[in-house]
DNA sequence: TCATAATATGAAGGATCATTCAGTTTGAGG
DNA sequence: CCTCAAACTGAATGATCCTTCATATTATGA
């Protein structure tokens, strides 16, 4: 679907100057832009160069086509976005699962809502992608350090940490995409959220204590 | 964004004979057909009338311009959603809350699991629109129906039940379009489904608790 | 049966764009 | 300072595609 065109998606070289790196951040910048105020439809390469202060023609040595610049810029996203919750997890191992699910959320909510329009401008322009890879080596990436840090936790146990921390996972980036493109008020949003934890932490307690209930039928 | 472009989304006309509303049958579905097959960037007006089996010009005479097929094909079907999620709250009016989450949960999932394909379809191709109305409308007439159902359950009473409604239906919805685009297996969404079920019913039972003794607390 | 409205046709116009490549400029290392 | 590779240029190419409109066909109901 969507075709990821007979040529690959990776870009076609690396810079090696200075000068380059400056030429794709500009790049990168210049597509943002254009994604937030004409939306992809509209983006063009020409215009991309333009706005860039480029011409066609250099973009076409770092990128093989138009939707590989849309491919690397959903992946340099991604790829802060889970250098952050990463963090959060290290920086959290040990701690009651209360903290780590409150961690998590303000993590990745506050990360979206750094700047809410570039992030409705990528959600927008990733379903456009032939997505999968890009997606699931998110997911796997995430999963993995959150299920780290949630094996940490002291006096809880779940009957299957992987299926939970699935959850939470899935209920959470969900909640806060479907936030995004409700459009909800500031005010809404941050209720929301509380909302959002209270719902996690809840789930959490009850799922402990089905397992622990599950060990004492164990037992007998 | 986007650009609904200067031309009205709406309609050029409604089908006043029979032939007609074949057509637009057919039109819809040749849509959908592109949709899955080549994605929205390949779908082409020339390409949909011809799996259509009409001539371009009898779309024209229907939609002003492309997108506007695009619109009205998601239209329709958050239309035929909203009916499925109106009925089912009407017909549980004055159940235990667990019943109506339950109830909430399995008529949403399985509506978007009946055509994956098209679901998966659908959700991509709503990005690239000038969708704020279309998702706006939906969400009311969803807040709306859930809002009154939930009013109706016995012995529970919220705080806030608008804002927890909102936490509900955006829980709800954001999980599921978050498993559809993580493509997990049957299994794993299955075993999702359940946890997503447990959490919300967790939730419920904590914000009740929670006014409970706020009613205790107010009366003191 | 006939007049009129509804529907359908599809070639042609007009515009936009992605992508290339032959040639130029700039930087780095020796 | 000189050489070579890296980086950059942008007009030209070739293709795709949306949309229109003058014309043709079909239904309706009087």
């Amino acid at each position: 679907m969507t075709e990821a065109g007979s040529h690959p998606l990776n870009p076609r070289k690396k810079p090696r100057q200075t000068r380059a790196k400056v030429t794709l951040d500009a790049i990168f910048e210049a597509t943002i832009q254009l994604l937030l105020s004409d939306g992809l439809h509209r983006l063009t390469t020409t215009r991309v160069a333009e706005r860039a202060g480029v011409s066609v023609g250099t973009m076409y040595q770092y990128f093989p086509h138009k939707l590989s610049l849309i491919y690397a810029l959903n992946e340099r996203y991604l790829e802060a976005l889970a250098e952050k919750i990463e963090a959060t997890c290290q920086r959290h191992k040990g701690a009651p699962v209360q903290t780590m699910v409150d961690a998590l959320i303000d993590t990745y909510w506050d990360a979206k809502t750094e700047r809410p329009e570039v992030t409705r401008a990528l959600y927008r322009s990733v379903a456009e992608l032939d997505n999968e890879e890009l997606i699931e080596a998110f997911a796997k990436r995430v999963d993995a350090a959150t299920l780290s840090m949630f094996d940490t936790a002291p006096q809880e146990a779940f009957a299957d940490l992987p299926q939970v921390n699935l959850a939470l996972l899935t209920v959470i980036f969900g909640t806060v995409r479907n936030a995004f493109e409700r459009n909800l008020g500031g005010e809404a949003e941050r209720a929301l959220r509380g909302e959002l934890k209270l719902m996690c932490k809840a789930y959490l307690t009850t799922a402990a204590r089905a397992q622990r209930k599950q060990i004492i039928e164990t037992a007998e």
